[in-house]
DNA sequence: AATGCGGGGAT
DNA sequence: ATCCCAGCATT
């Protein structure tokens, strides 16, 4: 048994804790406001959800302000260019969001009678928006009473259930759970919930005792929260093993070459290296010279360890192309991937 | 089921 | 340094 607890999520005490506890946004129709009527913009929560994807309340909070202003409704950021969105959008990460952002106000406005949907699934149609954003506009505009699982709620939940087992293992488990306990306010027990995680059951710490879910909490009861939920074990991060050539001319020069565009890297400056395999071969130098040692690179990805023999060498330009040759320099202005100005610097430049 | 995608804040 | 964040689209 995955969930094995007497108790679903008790949702009036997250509700009173709520009432009384719910922080201030600016896209936020406080408690109060939304028993008195008060509805909120879609608008203006879908663009919070979207903004809010992997990105913290505190970098959101500017660019939130800065979008109402500009574009106050969907229709006027439809109406906006792609290129004014993408400025503003601009320290935000993630770009794609601002693509699809744009998208779905385009389709908002041209499908929908620049109404956005009621519905969680009609929502998860429009560019953007998935599983998690669908149900939190759902949620907290119409009080569809579905299941809102962010990675906050994962992380709330793994520790009320005291999942032994990673949460991406028991998703369905978590939300069906949850979903038993969603009350009529369905969009205040959403955010209740979010802000929950984000103040009380933090990631590092647990502030159990001013939690509404404390006295059924397992995790509590086992006496140290924080050990939820628990991490998937990293798989065995491989190495692989190289060699990086740098080349310079007679004037200094270093050889500079464009990565494929898809794949590791893709489109990134780079200096020639051998194949990267798990044993490490002779190196093939690019061509005869008078090839020096001058180190070792290591630099780790999500998925390998990377060993790098980094060689220099004096060569005569004409012997090359397929790339450029930049001044040293102008180094700092390539775009160079953290792994080859770390072999340019074993290099013995920059 | 994995993987790529940014950048900032907390620890 | 590492972890985490109101995840989504693509393969």
């Amino acid at each position: 048994m995955l969930l094995a607890h007497p108790h679903p999520i008790d949702a009036p005490a997250v509700l009173a804790w709520y009432d009384r506890h719910a922080r201030d946004l600016p896209w936020r129709v406080s408690p109060a406001d939304r028993r008195a009527g008060v509805r909120p913009d879609p608008y203006r929560v879908w663009l919070s959800e979207v903004m809010l994807q992997q990105t913290t309340v505190a970098a959101v909070k500017a660019y939130f302000l800065r979008f109402t202003s500009l574009w106050p409704t969907v229709d006027d950021l439809a109406a906006a260019p792609l290129d004014a969105v993408l400025r503003e959008w601009a320290g935000l990460g993630y770009y794609a969001r601002a693509r699809n952002l744009h998208a779905c106000a385009v389709a908002v406005v041209r499908d929908h009678g620049s109404t956005f949907p009621d519905t969680s699934a009609a929502l998860q149609m429009l560019p953007g928006i998935g599983a998690y954003t669908s149900a939190a506009i759902a949620a907290i505009c119409f009080d569809e009473r579905i299941a809102v699982l962010d990675g906050n709620l994962d992380r709330v939940l793994a520790r009320y259930y005291a999942l032994e087992v990673p949460v991406r293992d028991a998703k369905d488990a978590l939300r069906g759970a949850l979903q038993i306990a969603v009350p009529e306010r369905a969009g205040d027990f959403a955010q209740a919930m979010m802000d929950l995680g984000a103040t009380i059951c933090a990631p590092r710490a647990a502030a159990c005792l001013v939690c509404p879910l404390q006295s059924d909490c397992f995790a509590t009861k086992q006496g140290d929260p924080t050990r939820y939920p628990v991490k998937p074990t990293k798989p065995e991060r491989p190495v692989r093993k190289g060699h990086a050539f740098v080349m310079q001319d007679a004037s200094g020069d270093v050889f500079l070459r464009s990565r494929p565009a898809k794949g590791l890297l893709a489109g990134m400056s780079e200096v020639p290296t051998s194949d990267w395999a798990a044993t490490l071969a002779d190196p093939e130098f690019p061509l005869a010279a008078e090839w020096r040692h001058r180190g070792q690179v290591v630099h780790v990805f999500t998925h390998f360890r990377l060993e790098l023999e980094v060689w220099t060498a004096a060569v005569l330009p004409d012997d090359f192309d397929g790339g450029w040759w930049c001044e040293p320099s102008a180094l700092a202005g390539e775009a160079l991937p953290t792994l080859f100005r770390k072999v340019l610097a074993t290099a013995g430049l920059s």
